[in-house]
RNA sequence: CGGGGCGUAGCGCAGUUUGGUAGCGCGCUCGGUUCGGGUCCGAGAGGUCGGCAGUUCGAAUCUGCCCGCCCCGACCA
């Protein structure tokens, strides 16, 4: 109930009379105040709601719907890319999480841990865990599955012929946060998580990278959202990893989010877990093994890139439906026409493919007004609106609005045009989509090369309400922590990867691999890395 | 977990300073009228005032403890 209360401008919900300015859906606009701003455009398009339970939430339909299509999409590629998928247990054994040092190290402070199997009534008419149902030895619930998995695959493994051993798991896992925010961080989230073991390090080196590259393809083809992979600093590591790889994705406030991530995990937890085969000479050798893992928290960088003051926008590729239809009635004498027609509209197009799947057709016959339907159905995002009247009716045409461009984006296009415009325009709108999100972004990346620039280009002009400001920052660095942890004390600013390959979008490639000199130190420096304020 | 703010109907809020048995707008339901970027009129339903304990004849209002949410920081996918 009060999550609004802080808001810099006044806030109504639902229809306001008699508004002659423009109004945009959501209020507050994402200049006025961000973070507010995306929260509403969740609840205006009924994606997710926090629950009873502190910082984890409920997807609702509309929200899971995309979840759903982020799944279908990456399963396949997963496929695609040999592996098959298994389910592990949700509980860790404490020691397990032990067996690896800097992994216990990294998860050790956000745990949630399962000390008793059995509650009794307590004093209070409550309940209360039982003391002699205490474990053994505490679970704790899996905030990644490195050490589970590891476990079974040291069973699996005997020889080389076993490898490699290629395998993914949808699942929940848990990590006590501090502070969550719907999709971007909650206690709880749905990810995917996927474990290999290879023979050598080479291939173990060739498959995180492969999945770097199978999400990076991922973000830019169906969510629309450029990305930068690379791999990260020491110091931004997953806990236990030789190497971590990371998409890092532009946020419209120009903040980064770190997408996804791949892991080389050497031998470390083949090491932790037992992993070893017997090769073609004979030799017991420790398996080199992988992970990588996307998240729901995809589903706030979807947000995050396309929407707008309207509400959510979203790539036809994912979105749940790509078209609602709804009537325009006027008196009663050509309701039943209409109907008629939209349904026969509607049958038409769910026949038709877009991409890779079937065309996702809504109907909304509630007795609501159209301008109610309207302006629901641009807060969830639909990448095409119809709307059929009589006027429609009459000319043998439907009125398509597309959700990228505003009220002007509408388009009169005959019925037997449909099954040939739709597809066509859903095209557009995804490469429209990418297409701005990549300007956006290479307008607010740039090469940096002194720090005073440098530390006026992170600074907002306004110290209490800080406006968008910022962006990538291609600046030298000489590769030591300390120049590193100088720049996130000072500035909140972190080098979010080092980039060396597959830049979309030139002007930010361009300047990369260059010599210079480091930001912080001056120490020389042989390509610049991307330095940015994060989620 | 540290600092700050806040919990009153589904949502947004007033009422709390000065205790007297809860109100407004939107939404929702019904009837009519409208319907192409948020129609209009009328009638109605809906709240243990975050929880527990206390003070009092009487508590949304005062006191204590607890819980939750939001913002900033620390931590992170």
């Amino acid at each position: 109930p009060s999550i609004l209360r802080r808001s810099a401008v006044p806030i109504t919900t639902g229809r306001t009379m008699n508004q002659k300015a423009p109004r945009t859906a959501i209020q507050p606009t994402r200049a006025q105040d961000y973070a507010e701003w995306y929260q509403q455009v969740v609840r205006a398009a009924d994606l997710a709601e926090n629950s009873a339970v502190r910082g984890c939430m409920v997807i609702k339909p509309w929200g899971y719907a995309i979840w759903e299509n982020i799944e279908r999409v990456l399963d396949r590629m997963f496929k695609d890319t040999g592996h098959k998928n298994a389910y592990f247990p949700l509980f860790i054994p404490k020691s397990f999480l032990e067996k690896e040092t800097e992994h216990v190290e990294g998860f050790a402070k956000e745990c949630a841990v399962v000390t008793h199997h059995r509650l009794i009534a307590g004093p209070n008419g409550g309940l209360i865990p039982d003391p002699k149902a205490e474990l053994e030895e505490p679970l704790v619930v899996r905030p990644t599955s490195e050490t589970i998995i590891g476990a079974s695959f040291a069973q699996w493994v005997k020889s080389y012929r076993d490898l490699p051993l290629l395998i993914n798991q949808w699942a929940n896992v848990v990590r006590w946060e501090l502070r969550t925010r719907l999709f971007l961080r909650t206690t709880e989230f749905l990810w995917q998580e996927g474990h290999t073991a290879h023979a050598t390090e080479a291939e173990a080196r060739e498959e995180t990278l492969k999945m770097l590259d199978v999400y990076a393809t991922f973000a830019e083809e169906f969510l629309a959202i450029p990305v930068i992979r690379g791999p990260k600093t020491a110091s931004e590591r997953f806990p236990g990893a030789v190497d971590t790889f990371a998409i890092e994705a532009m946020m419209q406030d120009r903040k980064a989010l770190q997408a996804g991530t791949s892991h080389f995990l050497g031998q470390k937890f083949a090491q932790a877990s037992g992993i070893r085969f017997l090769d073609a000479t004979g030799t017991i050798n420790l398996a080199w093994t992988t992970s990588w893992g996307v998240s729901t928290r995809l589903v706030g960088g979807l947000i995050m890139t396309h929407s707008d003051d309207d509400g959510l926008v979203l790539p036809p590729r994912i979105a749940p439906a790509h078209v609602v239809i709804w009537p325009v009635y006027r008196g009663d004498d050509t309701k039943e026409a209409i109907s008629a027609v939209i349904d026969d509209t509607a049958r038409t197009l769910r026949v038709l493919n877009f991409e890779d799947r079937r065309l996702e057709v809504e109907v909304d016959r509630r007795d609501n007004s159209g301008g109610d339907k309207n302006w629901e159905w641009i807060k969830k995002g639909v990448p095409l609106r119809i709307e059929v009247g009589p006027r429609d009716l009459a000319a043998g045409t439907a009125m398509v609005s597309r959700r990228d461009l505003g009220a002007a984006g509408k388009e009169s296009i005959p019925f037997a045009d449909l099954p040939k415009r739709i597809p066509e325009l859903l095209k557009a709108i995804q490469d429209n989509l990418f297409a701005r999100a990549l300007a956006e972004r290479d307008a607010y990346t740039v090469a940096v090369d002194d720090r005073a620039t440098f530390d006026a280009f992170f600074t907002p002009k306004n110290r209490d309400k800080p406006e968008a400001h910022g962006g990538f920052a291609l600046s030298h660095w000489c590769g030591s922590p300390k120049c590193e942890s100088a720049i996130k004390d000072a500035l909140k600013v972190t080098i979010r990867c080092i980039p060396t390959y597959g830049i979309t979008g030139a002007k930010a490639a361009d300047r990369l691999v260059e010599a210079g000199k480091c930001i912080v130190c001056g120490e020389a420096s042989e390509r610049r890395v991307v330095f940015a304020k994060s989620y």
